[in-house]
DNA sequence: GTCCATTATAGCATATTCGTATAGTCGCCC
DNA sequence: GGGCGACTATACGAATATGCTATAATGGAC
C-alpha cells in the first residue's frame, strides 16, 4: 500500500469523479484510474462500483476511507514535523552555563536565535563551572559554557581565551593611561574575584612580582558584581573583555599587564550527536565569544 | 516521503545497524542505505552521524522517529482494516425483516454467517413488510426481507414464491390425505392470518368457489402464532413451507389445492452499492429461501 | 599491519509511476 | 435510434524508483 494510492483514494472519495480528483492532485485521469485499480487489487476490496459510467463508493470504501484518511494525515504530519525540525521551529535546546554568562550574554543570544522558531523549547540552567561540566557528561544538555580550568575535562571542548582588562570608573585619574600595571595600582582600592578563583591567583602573583601593594577592598563571586562595585566608585577591578562587556558600560577599560588570562569553553557531549539546532546555536555563540 | 523509507528508518532506529535492519526487513544492506539516504535527502534532516563506521541517530532522528512511527502504524492499521473488511470480520450488516422470518430463520442464518467474523456488527430490525419497504428506501439498511405484495416497490427485489401447505395436528384424520382442498376442510375449525392479509383473501375465494364452509376459529398476525394454535389442537391452518418450517415440527403438512401463493422478497437499496458482506449474506439467504 | 564488521557507491534489472493517445460506456436530448 | 458530452479503462512508452550483487571504504580490535 503506497501513500500515493491513499492520496488518490481520498481525493476520489472527496470529489466524486476521477477527473476532478486528477485535477486536484495535478495528475492525469488515467493516473488516478490505475492508482485506484492498484489499491483495489492490493487490498482485495471493491472500493467503487462502475454504475452508469460513474463511480459509486461501496460501503467498504466508506469504511476503509476512515483509516486511509487517518494514515494519510499521520504521514502528512510526519512530513510537516520533519520540515519543522529542519527549520529549527521544533526541537529543544538545553544549555548549562556558569552564572556570569547566563545573566546577560546567553539569554540575549538565545532570544535572538529563537526569534523565528516559536516551537523551539529552550532551557537554560545556571550552575558553577564544575557543576556545568558534570551536567554535560550526563548527556542531558546540548551545550554547556564553563570557565576554565576544569578538574577533569571529559567533554568535547572549544576554548576561548581573553586577556583581562582593568576597569576603572570613567573619571578615574588612571583612565588616561594606555595600559595599566600593578605598579600603577600600588595601594589603589581593588575589587577582585574570590580567593579561590584563578584570576585571584594570577593577580596576586602579578602584584607580588612587581612589588606593588595589592589593596583588595572587596572580593566577589562574579565579574558582574565586581563591575557594579567599580561603577559605584568603590575601587578599580579587572574583568574579561567579552562576557562581562554588558556590565562595564560607563566604565573605562584598559589593557592590564602582565596578561591575566581568562578562559571560557563551550562544552558538548562526547557520546551524543549534536542536534542541528545546537550546532547552529553553537555557531552563534562561538561568534559572540570570539568577538 | 514513502512508507518504505519510514519502514527502513524505523527498523534502523530499533536495531541500530543497517545490516540488522536489512535482515529484519528481508532486504539487502545497500537497499537500506539508499532508502535512508533518500529519506535524509527528502526531509533535509541529518538523521544519522557516521561515527566509527557506525550510525548514531541524531536528536533530529529521535524527534522525527516519533512521528514516523505513528504514521507507519496508521498505515499498517489501514492495511489491517482493509484485510478485516475484505474477510468480513469488520463491517456491519443491517437487515430489516418482517416478523415471521426474523423470529427464527434470519437469526439462525445470521449467526451461522457471523461465526468467523467476530468484529462484524449485526443489526436486525423487525417491522411489518410495508415499513420494511420504507426503511430500505432510506438507505439505512443493507438488506430487507418483506412479504409481497408491496404497494409501490421502489427497491431492487428478488422474489421467492411458495405454495402454501395445509398444516394439521400430526394425529388429525385428514393427515392421511396426499393433498387437501377446501372441500376436505368443509366446516373444519380453521386458523388463518388476519383479514387484511392476501392469504386470507385467497383462502376466502378458494372456499367460496368450491362452496365449502370456511370455519375460521382464529385469526393471527403471524404464521408462527397460527402454527402454535394448530399444535395446541385448536384446528387446522395454512402455512408457507420454508420460512415457517421451524414452527411446524410435529405437525403434518400437506399440499393445499388450489394453490395459495405466498411471496417473499429480498430487497436491496437502489442508490447504494451493496457491501461485500451484504452480498455474501444475500447469497446465503437466497439459498435458504430457495430451499 | 590484518581481520572483522560496518556503511557507501556503482551498475544493472525490474517495478512503479504517470503522461498521452485512444477506446469503451452510459445518460441525455432531439 | 444517432450523436453529444462526461466519464472511466486500457495500451504504451519514458522517467523514476527500487533493490539486488559486487565492491570499495572506513574504523575498531587484536
Amino acid at each position: 500500500m503506497r501513500l500515493r494510492q491513499l492520496e488518490c483514494f481520498r481525493a476520489l472519495m472527496l470529489h466524486g469523479t476521477m477527473t476532478r480528483a486528477a485535477e486536484l492532485l495535478g495528475m492525469s485521469q488515467p493516473g488516478i484510474s490505475t492508482m485506484i485499480a492498484g489499491l483495489e487489487h492490493e487490498t482485495g476490496l471493491n472500493l467503487f462500483v462502475r454504475r452508469g459510467g460513474r463511480l459509486q463508493p461501496t460501503p467498504e470504501a466508506k469504511l476503509f476511507y476512515v483509516e486511509a484518511a487517518r494514515a494519510l494525515e499521520a504521514a502528512e504530519n510526519a512530513s510537516r514535523v520533519a520540515a519543522e525540525i529542519k527549520s529549527g521551529r521544533r526541537g529543544h535546546l538545553a544549555i548549562a552555563a556558569y552564572p556570569s554568562i547566563s545573566i546577560n550574554l546567553l539569554p540575549r543570544l538565545l532570544s535572538q536565535f529563537a526569534r523565528n522558531k516559536p516551537e523551539l523549547q529552550i532551557k537554560i540552567i545556571t550552575r558553577n563551572s564544575a557543576t556545568v561540566r558534570e551536567l554535560i557528561s550526563t548527556q542531558q544538555f546540548d551545550l554547556a559554557v564553563a570557565e576554565l580550568p576544569l578538574d577533569y575535562p571529559t567533554a568535547h571542548m572549544e576554548v576561548f581565551s581573553y586577556d583581562c582588562m582593568c576597569m576603572l570608573p570613567g573619571a578615574h585619574p588612571l583612565a588616561k593611561l594606555k595600559q595599566i600595571t600593578p605598579d600603577d595600582l600600588d595601594g589603589v582600592p581593588f575589587i577582585t574575584l574570590f580567593r579561590g578563583d584563578p584570576i585571584y591567583q594570577q593577580l596576586a602573583s602579578a602584584f607580588s612580582e612587581q612589588g606593588a601593594r595589592w589593596n583588595v577592598v572587596a572580593e566577589t563571586e562574579f565579574f558582574s558584581t565586581a563591575c557594579q562595585l567599580v561603577a559605584e566608585g568603590r575601587g578599580v577591578g579587572i574583568v574579561d573583555p567579552v562576557v562581562s562587556k554588558p556590565f562595564t558600560e560607563g566604565l573605562a577599560l584598559r589593557p592590564f599587564r602582565p596578561r591575566i588570562q581568562y578562559q571560557v569553553a563551550i562544552l558538548s557531549p562526547t557520546h551524543e550527536a549534536l542536534s542541528q539546532v545546537a550546532q547552529d546555536f553553537a555557531k552563534l555563540l562561538r561568534r559572540a565569544l570570539r568577538a
